[in-house]
DNA sequence: AGCACGCCGACT
DNA sequence: GTCGGCGTGCTC
């Protein structure tokens, strides 16, 4: 007898497929692969997704159980599709249920129906156009920046383009309706079709245009190396028009950081076509209308962050991934995927071109380029003639320094704002110093949770832990010995500030860091206050460095680069190469070439002689040549086992027990460890990890299918979290 | 992860 | 006498 048996990814961690036996008079029809599946599971009711369709199962027949109903009449992810999603599944060896709702949005999850929902649009009336000009709103501030966005969009906006511009503006909206100013519609917007026209492209724009053209419609993997301000969006934004012409859609991933009103406004008004965008602030229906929209091709442009590889599209014709080396592409819990590599296998399987782009490529990528998986498209210059800016070293050994900056850069500092220039200093350390010492006894403030220094926050009067989020009041005294001379040892970005404030008076200075930016749309301030010029000096950590355009800054600063040099993780290197490229990116336009400066205690690094010589590309080279010396990735696959527990001693021991299960099966691979992680105690757990290393991405496949079976039924792991990282990016 | 079953301590 | 602690077993 050939029976249909469903083989059903089950929201749950575990690491199986479940096979189920259809509900009671299907229409054999509608069951397919892609389709939802409400499910009896234990004793509970699930949404399950169909991922195939087979005429036997290894479970004995009697157990199976009867589906309860079929969820979809059209499978919701495409052949295709849940073929990305298994080789991802396979890849990572990751429990099959949780990788499909990654790729599914919530409401569905749920077992809501595939059906978009119209969305409510607010538009100004006539009173409130009168009202807004008779300045009726100068005391509502947000109403009247809520009034303003109406009028300037005559078809309305919805709850997500007005959330995502103003926040908090569903309540001043609803207060505008009260006022009868505004109107609550469910008419759909018009895509506002004013199209600005496209600039002329320079000789090596045009040429990676071409070259990807020439690729659209079969399968290619590119490499768009393009310096800061080369013009990467322009050679996005032709060939997104390309290939929209071409009746095809577009997906673009981006870094959550990089995904802002700016960069959206900048695709919206050059691409007039239907555009959707995925990101982490939808509510949940915007959220499903987006993915639906995607889905059935009505979006054709598709901007998103990680997880937006996985939304399905009626007919993809180009994958864009923007800054690739962006680290916040890889998953960090749970289900720990990659986006940047997914979306190159995706786009191999669906025989069409990748692009990814950066100043500073990831060295996997470089690879990738040396062994011709990729090809390389560059762009050497900047648009507009702007010159390179110089990097140069400044030597801090026996060089007097005030707060963390010497005064030679002091000097520097005073010259360019003297010219009338701005000059920007990054630092990756908010908070006034990362440490609370006693002079008295040496008493140090630390975390009772994890092993780590709490963080002086001056300001705000506490000390607070950077890595769980304990916060405590700034004690007046030692608590061991009672001394008041309590001291802050290094600096912050809080503290150069001050350091700042107290040479420059009377210059704004505008301090960008998680701190001074957690009200929404305080960045905003602060960043149109650089652009007017009001604020001519700029501080930051991170958040400076991605992105942001400053064009009157001549003068760019990293005010400590010794912290990265001499870390035992092997990827810090590349990572702090990329950020001073890209902090140095941040400098000198057209007219006004740039001034890099680096502090640091040890002018003659390699890094930074070759950053400063010869610049990112021959760091690239000789960084991977160290690599494959070392037998490190790329040239080796790593897999990361982590653990932690509350008790000392329990990640070690389930992780030992876990090495002693694999050392039979480990002939083609080697398991290191397990030690404890790089800071043991975190948010109060203790935590530990062991490290597998493999020259064959074969053998280490092979190894982890046959391991983990077993590391499942370990009954240690019951008294630990553990997880599994495929090519971890961060070995702690 | 849930959720149930099951076997030992201090409480209305 | 029970309510409830968390060990351990199972989920097609």
């Amino acid at each position: 007898m050939n029976k249909t048996i469903l083989r059903v990814a089950v929201p749950s961690p575990l690491r199986r497929w479940f096979d189920y036996l259809p509900p009671k008079d299907t229409d054999p029809a509608i069951l397919q692969p892609g389709v939802r599946l409400r499910l009896p599971f234990g004793r509970r009711t699930l949404v399950g997704m169909v991922c195939a369709i087979r005429s036997d199962s290894p479970v004995d027949s009697s157990r199976l159980k009867r589906a309860l109903s079929v969820l979809d009449q059209q499978p919701l992810l495409s052949a295709p599709e849940l073929r990305l999603l298994l080789w991802a599944q396979h890849y990572y060896h990751h429990a099959p249920g949780e990788v499909v709702s990654t790729a599914l949005p919530t409401l569905l999850r749920q077992g809501k129906p595939a059906i978009p929902q119209r969305q409510a649009v607010w538009q100004l009336t006539a009173a409130g156009q009168t009202a807004l000009s008779a300045g009726q709103l100068a005391r509502a501030p947000k109403q009247r920046a809520v009034a303003e966005l109406l009028q300037a969009q005559a078809a309305g906006l919805n709850a997500e383009q007005l959330r995502f511009i103003v926040p908090k503006a569903l309540p001043a909206v609803q207060q505008l309706v009260e006022k009868g100013w505004a109107i609550r519609t469910t008419a759909r917007a018009e895509i506002a079709a004013k199209s600005a026209t496209a600039p002329p492209l320079n000789a090596a724009q045009q040429q990676a245009v071409d070259q990807v053209q020439a690729a659209l419609g079969g399968g290619a993997a590119f490499l768009l190396d393009g310096v800061t301000g080369s013009g990467k969006t322009e050679v996005y934004l032709q060939l997104i028009d390309r290939v929209v012409q071409r009746g095809e859609q577009v997906l673009v991933l981006v870094p959550e950081i990089s995904l802002t009103p700016q960069l959206l406004q900048r695709f919206e008004c050059r691409l007039p076509v239907p555009l959707a965008v995925l990101h982490s602030a939808l509510s949940a229906r915007e959220r499903l209308n987006a993915w639906l929209a995607a889905r059935s091709g009505a979006a054709r442009v598709v901007i998103g962050t990680r997880s937006a590889v996985f939304v399905p599209l009626h007919r993809p014709g180009l994958i864009i991934i923007d800054e690739e080396h962006d680290t916040s592409f890889k998953q960090q819990e749970g289900f720990r995927y990659h986006a940047r590599d997914l979306a190159v296998v995706r786009a191999q399987q669906a025989d069409i071109p990748v692009l990814l782009g950066s100043a500073t490529p990831a060295l996997e990528s470089v690879h990738n380029v040396a062994c011709g998986r990729y090809q390389r498209l560059s762009l050497p210059e900047r648009v507009g003639g702007a010159q390179p800016p110089r990097v140069q070293t400044l030597d801090l050994r026996r060089t007097p320094l005030d707060e963390g900056l010497a005064l030679p850069l002091l000097a520097q500092i005073e010259q360019h704002l003297q010219r009338g220039e701005q000059a920007l200093l990054f630092l990756n350390r908010r908070g006034y110093s990362p440490t609370l010492i006693c002079h008295e006894c040496g008493w140090l403030g630390s975390c009772q949770h994890c092993d780590a220094r709490l963080t002086l926050h001056l300001r705000r009067r506490r000390l607070i832990c950077h890595h769980c989020g304990h916060v405590q009041n700034l004690p007046l005294h030692c608590p061991d010995c009672g001394s008041v001379d309590l001291r802050a040892l290094g600096e912050g970005t809080e503290r150069v500030e001050q350091a700042l404030q107290r040479h420059f008076p009377g210059v704004g200075i505008a301090r960008i860091d998680r701190d001074s930016t957690q009200r929404r749309g305080s960045l905003q301030q602060l960043l149109d206050d650089i652009h007017s010029g009001v604020r001519p000096l700029l501080l930051g950590t991170q958040m400076l460095a991605k992105g942001h355009h400053f064009p009157q800054v001549t003068l760019v600063a990293v005010v400590n680069a010794d912290q990265g040099l001499f870390s035992t993780d092997y990827r810090a290197s590349e990572r702090l190469a990329q950020l001073i490229v890209q902090v140095a990116g941040r400098a000198g336009r057209a007219e006004k070439p740039g001034v890099v400066l680096i502090q640091t205690h040890h002018p003659q690094h390699p890094l930074l002689q070759q950053l400063a010589q010869s610049g990112y590309a021959d760091f690239a080279v000789e960084a991977l040549a160290e690599r494959q010396a070392a037998q490190l990735p790329p040239y080796t696959y790593q897999a990361l086992l982590r653990a932690e527990a509350e008790e000392a001693s329990a990640a070690q021991n389930f992780l030992a027990a876990a090495a002693a299960l694999g050392q039979p099966l480990a002939d083609e691979v080697e398991l290191l460890g397990p030690v404890p992680a790089p800071m043991e105690r975190r948010a109060g757990r203790y935590r530990a990890q062991l490290l597998l290393q493999a020259r064959q991405r074969r053998s280490r496949h092979t190894f982890l299918q046959r391991w983990l079976d077993q590391v499942d039924a370990l009954p240690a792991g019951r008294r630990v979290r553990w997880s599994l990282d495929v090519d971890p990016i961060d070995l702690f």
